[in-house]
RNA sequence: GUCCCGGUAGCUCAGCAGGAUAGAGCAUCUGAUUCCUAAUCAGAAGGCCACAGGUUCGAAUCCUGUCCGGGACGCCA
């Protein structure tokens, strides 16, 4: 719909405007400011500037009105290009909010440590990765999710030490002394008594077996973090692991050698980073030649680059945002094109606990699960609270608040609109196919308002896509169902002269509502 | 010290590629159901958009500075 209004304008006021909805759609479905700038070039009163650009549209089919307000230059479509447009949305659901861009993206996010489950703080970044995921998709992009599971670093082997002591002190009874770094926790204690299930109680005997323990733990956590997020529908094309990638570290290395990437110092293999703008240069290889963690994702994004996409996305918590100038510099010192890569960052989500600070630590072993925020309010509602903020900004809620959010929560009054309108339909006995013809003239107002926001679908999943922010999806869909009561509330519809018609708007507002919540993750009920 | 994010209604937050009267939800108060589900609607109240300058016909939005809050600045991952 945009698109096409954006045509017709572009032919009478030229490429350079400015397009916009206006605050009240009693103005108008949308409008331009274009005579303010053309003021001061054309050394003429925006109005009368307003008044001649509005003459040029008068004989445009897709417009009924076209005015002149104080400089703003109004436009109102015209019932005739609303009526075509709801039929073929109606005929075509499929067509309706999808396009083809064709741009090939990967996209990796959670990748959270495969030491533990998934805690509230990765919920986050997960909701918001499988959104875009959806919305990207559904708008024609090539999306691949994967998730990088750190599966090489010391945090692997402790752990496989935690396990051991756990072990030790629940299974053997003896008593063992919990240095601060080790990972505490219900979790932990768990891994054991499946440990020892698993190989005998002996294992927990001998230290040589804490390598052993690592990768059973590895693995075990592995399948709880996949089943947490399947917890909240989301689930990943691809896993790739650390540890498989360090077999082409030679590869890299030489590549980065070749394109005087790195140095030595002290022993160590420093990258030099502060070429491309990062604070210090930084170490790859550590004195005893072990790589440092920066190592595994040079060869990672060697590999995502080898992969040949259009564009990399990476959610990261915002911790990581120091992170972001070593792995750019990184992928131009292997030679690709580092705008490709795009890092979005997730802002932390402190936690109040009855309005205290409520402080979490995976190694401390007090953090709250993410399923166990899903249990107790559903994996809908959590996804909701996540997608309804921006990314980028600090979130925080209170835990006890979140738990108690039941009838004051907005996703049941956009299902509730949704499910109005299936109950509606039902008590008409009609079907979509009966009505999807039907003439919509002589609209009223309201009816038009509702068809026309309905409509604003694909360029608000295309704005949220683009800007990468998934809020305004959500918000879209509020003011939608919004829109659908203020109307259900005022008109009644079966029965009335306007039956038909009313419910051909209808119709169009349920799919907006019903894609646009299958996108978010959230189901469209019929019946409530 | 450097860098990132933020400061908008009592609370949680939208709005910020400059544009019409600054919005929503929650909380508070008043009203609406003989009729498609009241999980709804209508209305009231609530704001020096942190502060000070600047750019502009026009600034919550852009620029500079200040203050306040959170986070990051490892050869941890």
């Amino acid at each position: 719909m945009k698109r096409r209004v954006t045509e017709v304008l572009k032919k009478h006021l030229g490429e350079d405007f400015v397009l916009e909805k206006p605050k009240d759609l009693s103005f108008g479905h949308y409008a331009t400011p274009i005579a303010f700038s053309l003021a001061k070039v054309l050394r003429k009163s925006p109005m009368i500037i307003a008044d001649e650009l509005a003459k040029k549209f008068e004989n445009e089919e897709i417009f009924e009105k076209v005015e002149p307000v104080r400089g703003y230059l109004n436009f109102k479509l015209s019932d005739n290009f609303l009526n075509e447009y709801a039929t073929f949305v109606l005929e075509n659901p499929d067509k309706f909010a999808s396009d083809n861009n064709d741009e090939k993206i990967l996209l990796e996010y959670v990748s959270a440590n495969p030491t533990g489950p998934l805690h509230i703080g990765h919920a986050r970044g997960a909701v918001i990765g499988d959104s875009l995921c959806r919305i990207g998709r559904r708008l024609g992009y090539k999306i691949t999710t994967e998730y990088y599971i750190n599966d090489a670093g010391n945090q692997i082997y402790l752990l496989g030490l935690s396990i051991f002591l756990a072990g030790r002190e629940n299974i053997l009874k003896e008593s063992v002394s919990w240095p601060d770094e080790f990972y505490r926790g219900d979790y932990i204690v768990d891994l054991a008594f499946k440990a020892a299930k698993e190989f005998g109680e002996d294992i927990f005997k001998d230290e040589k077996n804490i390598e052993k323990l690592s990768l059973f733990g590895k693995d075990e956590m592995m399948e709880l973090i996949k089943s947490n997020l399947k917890e909240v529908l989301i689930e990943f094309d691809s896993f790739v692991s650390e540890k498989s990638l360090y077999e082409k570290w030679d590869e890299v290395f030489e590549k980065l050698k070749s394109n005087d990437a790195v140095y030595e110092k002290d022993g160590k293999i420093w990258l030099k980073s502060t070429k491309y703008g990062d604070e210090k240069d930084r170490v790859i290889v550590r004195e005893d030649k072990r790589p440092t963690y920066l190592a595994g994702d040079i060869i990672y994004h060697n590999d995502k680059f080898q992969r040949g996409y259009d564009r990399y996305i990476n959610i990261w918590g915002a911790d990581h945002h120091g992170y972001i100038a070593r792995v750019k510099a990184a992928v131009k010192f292997l030679g690709y094109d580092e705008n490709k890569l795009e890092i979005i960052l997730s802002q932390m989500v402190s936690l109040l606990k009855g309005g205290e600070p409520f402080k979490m630590s995976k190694r401390a072993g007090n953090f709250i699960l993410m399923s166990d925020v899903v249990k107790e309010i559903g994996a809908e509602a959590l996804r909701f609270m996540f997608l309804s903020k921006k990314s980028d900004t600090h979130l925080e809620f209170d835990v006890n608040l979140l738990k108690k959010e039941d009838s004051s929560n907005p996703i049941y009054y956009i299902q509730y609109a949704h499910a109005r309108i299936n109950q509606v339909f039902e008590k008409s006995k009609k079907s979509i196919e009966d009505i999807s013809k039907v003439e919509l003239e002589n609209l009223d107002e309201d009816s038009k308002n509702l068809l026309f926001t309905s409509f604003l679908l694909p360029e608000i999943l295309e704005d949220a896509f683009k800007t990468r922010s998934l809020q305004k999806v959500t918000d879209y869909l509020k003011s939608l169902a919004a829109l659908l009561h203020k109307f259900y509330n005022e008109h009644r519809v079966i029965g009335s002269k306007n039956e038909d018609k009313y419910l051909k708007v209808f119709a169009v507002t349920a799919l907006s509502i019903k894609i646009g919540l299958d996108l978010i993750g959230i189901e469209a009920k019929k019946r409530m």
